[in-house]
RNA sequence: ACGCCUGUAGCUCAGCUGGUGGUAGCACCUGACUUUUAAUCAGGGGGUCGUGGGUUCGAACCCCACCGGGCGUACCA
């Protein structure tokens, strides 16, 4: 069923045709000129010639119009943002027929159509920089009614705020809401700052399988598919860890990815089935090494997506000036439960968690225990960005054992806003080791644990013909956009995240043919 | 997955203790208007009150189930 507004514009088609109009016209459309350029730059002035935009051919959406009888007004989005036009019927129409403005602009133009003008750019008796329109083309008829959002001194009128519409049509909330494109430009600002750094330092981008015969690298659940042709089961990775180990054994120095990885998992405000990380491999390098590197990159990304080291992300200021706060594991916990864990064994660990009332339960070890009392107790009060570092071995099957603190390994992540957003580790290069970690993930695996890794044989022959000292990082790219932007859901960051179906999509689309 | 909140026109929202769905604003249609800017003025159309049951003389409102959405919790990045 259609509705209302929407037969009128289907009418309005018609009779655009019916004039002998094109209203999605091939021909490329000239444009010299942009709104945010002209508002920025217009000047009058005879000696300004260049920027007084005099030729001006700008094109995009209509966006409102206010039409007073012979002359009107009308407002046209492009990509840098809205300007005003001014179109009086006898500029348009000189000659006798007034058919262009009269019915083309007047009735069969609508709030979304993109159009085309040509015009002198003039300030109105009230101030405002606006085109006095000279000609005017259809470039798209717009069938459906975008809602319309309006704005006077900065106050927002029936803003389009129901996420549902919003996530499920980006399209569309993009052009009603052209704020958030911010929020995607800064997003992929992250990423070209991150990538110049990088790039600079020598490393090199690489891309690794998405479709992984063993998905290893992390702990979580695959999304698992069929290759016909092979009749074998792949999985869509988890994390591109294991892949960029080998490319670090085949001798590049440095190599990093951004990889999209899938998770076969809950879904939450911090959470999407399919989310970005980059991971980065460095060899020769620490931990050490590594914690110093991603405060020095993160501080310019901040300074990149605003300004400066602080960040305003919910109601707190968190600045990113190096150098970071770094606990210990054990002294995080020590700091917000004032109880040394460090000494002790399984059972006194699994009392104290009791004591402060964190959930346990039987298949946990020692190192899930003090991975759980942090969580509970410490994760979330971490509002300034910290590293943590040393974590229990069982934890962290692919990371070096500690140079000098028994039972930990060499591994930090950051955290910030009460979220870990990276993770690094010395990586563990000693392939009997290796092997170990893996066997006793299989018995994890066989004690219930459905997150616990498989073992890779060919990743274990790549370490065999032996794999320098390396140090390798993952960061989270959707959590850190999340805080660069300000944002609180992590669908606020994706152009379009994981949506349950449409409940009565069907019906729709038999609606439409 | 569980708990709490929520669903009224294309959008934003009223709707009292259950008594005929709102002259609501924007959008849309008709008309007026050559410097307006949330344009204004006069008129008009538009609804399966998320869906299906139940209670009741009577349900947008109360009850149950289902379907969307939000926020927490859990798993995790």
């Amino acid at each position: 069923m259609l509705s209302e507004q929407e037969i009128v514009r289907r009418e309005a088609l018609a009779q655009i045709k019916a004039l002998g109009i094109e209203p999605y016209p091939a021909a490329e459309y000239p444009v010299n000129a942009y709104a945010a350029d002209i508002k920025e730059n217009y000047n009058q002035a005879e000696e300004e010639a260049d920027r007084n935009y005099q030729d001006a051919a700008l094109a995009g959406r209509i966006m409102m119009k206010r039409i007073m009888g012979k002359a009107s007004f009308a407002e046209l989005q492009d990509s840098t943002g809205r300007i005003q036009l001014y179109i009086a019927r006898d500029t348009i129409c000189p000659d006798e027929n007034k058919d262009l403005y009269n019915k083309v602009f007047k009735k069969l133009s609508d709030i979304g159509d993109f159009i085309g003008i040509k015009g002198k750019t003039f300030t109105t008796k009230t101030g405002e920089i606006s085109i006095k329109v000279s000609e005017f083309t259809f470039l798209s008829k717009s069938l459906r009614p975008l809602p319309i959002v309006k704005e006077k001194d900065g106050e927002v009128y029936d803003a389009v705020t129901d996420p549902d519409f919003r996530y499920r049509q980006r399209y569309a909330d993009l052009v009603i809401n052209p704020a958030i494109r911010d929020t995607f430009r800064k997003r992929t600002l992250i990423y070209s700052t991150m990538r110049k750094y990088l790039d600079t330092k020598g490393y090199l981008e690489v891309e690794t399988p998405i479709l992984q015969p063993i998905y290893g690298g992390a702990a979580a659940r695959p999304f698992k598919t069929h290759h016909n042709t092979l009749d074998m089961t792949l999985y869509l990775r988890i994390a591109n860890e294991l892949y960029l180990k080998r490319l670090i054994v085949g001798g590049f120095e440095g190599v990093y990815e951004f990889s999209k990885d899938f998770r076969n998992e809950g879904m939450s405000r911090f959470h999407n089935p399919e989310f970005t990380q980059i991971e980065l491999y460095v060899s020769y390098k620490d931990y050490y090494w590594m914690m110093d590197m991603t405060e020095e990159m993160i501080e310019q990304v901040a300074i990149a997506t605003n300004g400066t080291t602080k960040v305003q992300v919910g109601e707190n200021v968190i600045d990113f000036k190096r150098p970071w706060k770094r606990y210990t594991m054990y002294e995080a916990i020590e700091h917000f439960t004032g109880i040394d864990i460090s000494e002790m064994d399984e059972d006194a660990v699994r009392e104290t968690a009791k004591k402060l009332h964190v959930p346990t339960d039987p298949s946990m070890g020692r190192g899930k225990l003090i991975d759980e009392i942090f969580g509970e107790k410490c994760e979330a009060q971490l509002i300034q960005p910290t590293f943590i570092t040393d974590y229990p071995v069982e934890m962290s099957p692919l990371a070096k054992k500690h140079r000098d603190k028994p039972g930990l390994v060499e591994r930090f992540e950051g955290i910030c806003n009460g979220k870990e957003f990276c993770n690094a580790f010395s990586e563990l290069n000693d392939p009997i080791d290796q092997r170990e970690r893996f066997e006793a993930q299989l018995e994890l695996g066989k004690r219930g644990d459905e997150e616990a890794m498989t073992l890779d044989e060919d990743f274990l022959r790549a370490l065999e013909y032996g794999m320098p000292p390396t140090v390798g990082i993952g960061i989270g790219m959707d959590r850190l956009a999340m805080i660069m932007t300000n944002s609180n859901s992590i669908q606020d960051v994706l152009f379009f995240p994981q949506m349950k179906p449409e409940a009565n999509q069907g019906k729709e689309e038999d609606a439409d043919e």
